[in-house]
DNA sequence: CTGAAAGCGCTAACAA
DNA sequence: TTGTTAGCGCTTTCAG
């Protein structure tokens, strides 16, 4: 920039004042700036800039994969990129050690903002980081051991939908496949089905197999449990989208295959069975939430944590009306 | 950092010796260090950091989507990690101005490199970042009018094993489902395609069927044209995952459906037709690849573009065998 | 309206 | 081994 200034002619404050479009400037000045900078080929460097503006225009994302279908993403960077924002996402793979890894080099990035799909079982590393000011915002899961904003949808609600509904239609036993419950929502959602069992006066024996989401074996082996036993179950919740097209592939060529009813609104399920009915989330508010928390965030870093629970609807397709037999 | 040296009474230098694991301090001020450090809760700033130092640790990526699923950009994470690189990545949602945008956002963010799958006819907006001696490459698709290195796959060789393949089988009229053609992946695709007909002394009349991927209508429509004729095709070629689970919803409830081979061995495909054929991509090799031409490139600037062109393979699991009827 | 100078937080070269 | 100092490239007072 000093370069641009002297090939100018002008001071080091015209050319910052030029590449930041400031009204002020005399237009004969603009032009010589302007042409001295195509000259050199010069362009600015953002880390100088943010370095001494304190805001970077740009939040972070730590999710489980990128390289992974995940609306919630999708709707934050539609969100950011309309409020001027831009996102810069890592992956943590669902690995603790990783996340932290990333998280805290995000941290010491200074984005404006973070977005983080947590994984660890707990958050307290972030604490000083929260203190010193740093936005943060979790969705999907809830963090332990750190005071944040959370975006979480309506798991429980979700659930009783789905297990209502295959009431409505006649079934009683109704059994449950979902993720490790080590894992929030795979925590939540089984509860949550363990709750509607008891509500609805029956016993929860046998009926609720959880782990590994994309282990075909368990789930198939969680199947063969739930339909050859001497009552079989007539219907199936699925807790995700894994654990729905595994159980979906699974059932393909089942001849009296029960009634499913699936959570998260999955295209791949979809596709592998076009009436599925489910509940759905709504990422796009999720997303959009997200970052309008940070948003305000930001503004005002005293605000007291919130948690938002966004709505969750069962989506009617037919698969959870097949009759019991 | 400078009240962090006032509060262990030490200078500037050491605190960044001390932040930096230099060995050369004494032991007690580095514990007097640290403790000034955890109690002002200090934590380093990249920036700066980056700014003083002139290399980052960080990779950019700019793809068609984060939170889509994109092998490369999982294979290119898992390097660049295992090389203490950091990935941060965007999307340009195959959006020409977009991928402007944040490419060059990129190129001003002082990353070591820059790792994009391009979407915009030309890239000629490259050229003075690439003589700044920004390190970029590109995977999958090639860039017009910037000389950056590539790792593209095999396209006209995996067209050319399908197609083989099929004609081992007794197939002689053989269909094409591809992306549009103003991608590169779907032109050279559909060419190859072509000159294989072609060469088998055919006539590629009524046989190419190129336009939007996720366009169901428009894959049903080439379906029905292609099997509904005098002489129908007995077999299809889908060009990348999306033509090809198209195409298997689509010929889901089909009868006498034809044989097929896809382009992209993909996951949801294998879902919906376990015994699909393919030709596989080594994402493995080209996200690997990418990784290493652009740290050869940030060690040497100066050298010269490179093409490396990556494995294809068929992976036989039966759908193309299907014999003609 | 423009230029000069200070300083964002850090590292590296140089002295001590 | 340690402290001091000079920038990295930029924005933003503050004079003029």
């Amino acid at each position: 920039m000093v370069d641009v200034a002297r090939a100018a002619g002008v001071g080091l404050g015209t050319v910052s004042r030029v590449v930041n479009e400031d009204p002020n400037v005399r237009s004969y000045l603009v032009e010589r700036v302007n042409e001295a900078i195509a000259a050199l080929g010069y362009r600015r460097d953002e880390r100088a800039r943010q370095l001494r503006r304190g805001v970077s225009g740009t939040l972070g994302a730590a999710v489980r994969g990128i390289s992974r279908a995940n609306p919630v993403l999708r709707a934050v960077e539609r969100v950011a990129r309309s409020n001027d924002l831009m996102v810069l996402a890592t992956s943590t793979e669902d690995d603790e050690r990783l996340e932290k890894e990333v998280v805290m080099a995000m941290c010491r990035q200074g984005f404006d903002g973070l977005i983080i799909e947590p994984t660890a079982a707990r958050h307290d590393y972030l604490v000083p980081e929260i203190r010193a000011g740093l936005a943060i915002v979790a969705f999907d899961r809830q963090m332990r051991g750190a005071k944040v904003d959370h975006v979480i949808c309506d798991n429980r609600l979700g659930i009783e939908l789905a297990f209502r509904h295959l009431v409505d239609h006649g079934h009683s036993r109704i059994g449950y496949i979902g993720d490790f419950e080590r894992i929030f929502t795979g925590r939540e959602r089984a509860n949550a089905f363990r709750r509607c069992v008891a509500r609805h006066g029956g016993s929860v024996d046998g009926l609720v197999h959880t782990g590994g989401d994309s282990d075909p074996e368990r789930i198939g082996a969680a199947l063969d449990a739930m339909t050859s036993k001497r009552w079989p179950v007539t219907a199936v919740i699925t807790g995700n989208a894994n654990c729905t097209i595994q159980t979906l592939a699974r059932l393909r060529s089942e001849a009296h295959a029960p009634a499913v009813v699936g959570f998260d609104d999955d295209e791949t399920a979809l596709l592998l069975r076009p009436d599925l009915t489910v509940v759905a989330q709504d990422s796009e508010a999720v997303g959009r939430t997200a970052v309008e928390l940070l948003r305000e965030r930001i503004a005002d870093p005293g605000l007291a944590p919130r948690r938002v629970t966004t709505p969750v609807q069962l989506i009617v397709r037919g698969s959870g009306k097949l009759p019991p037999r």
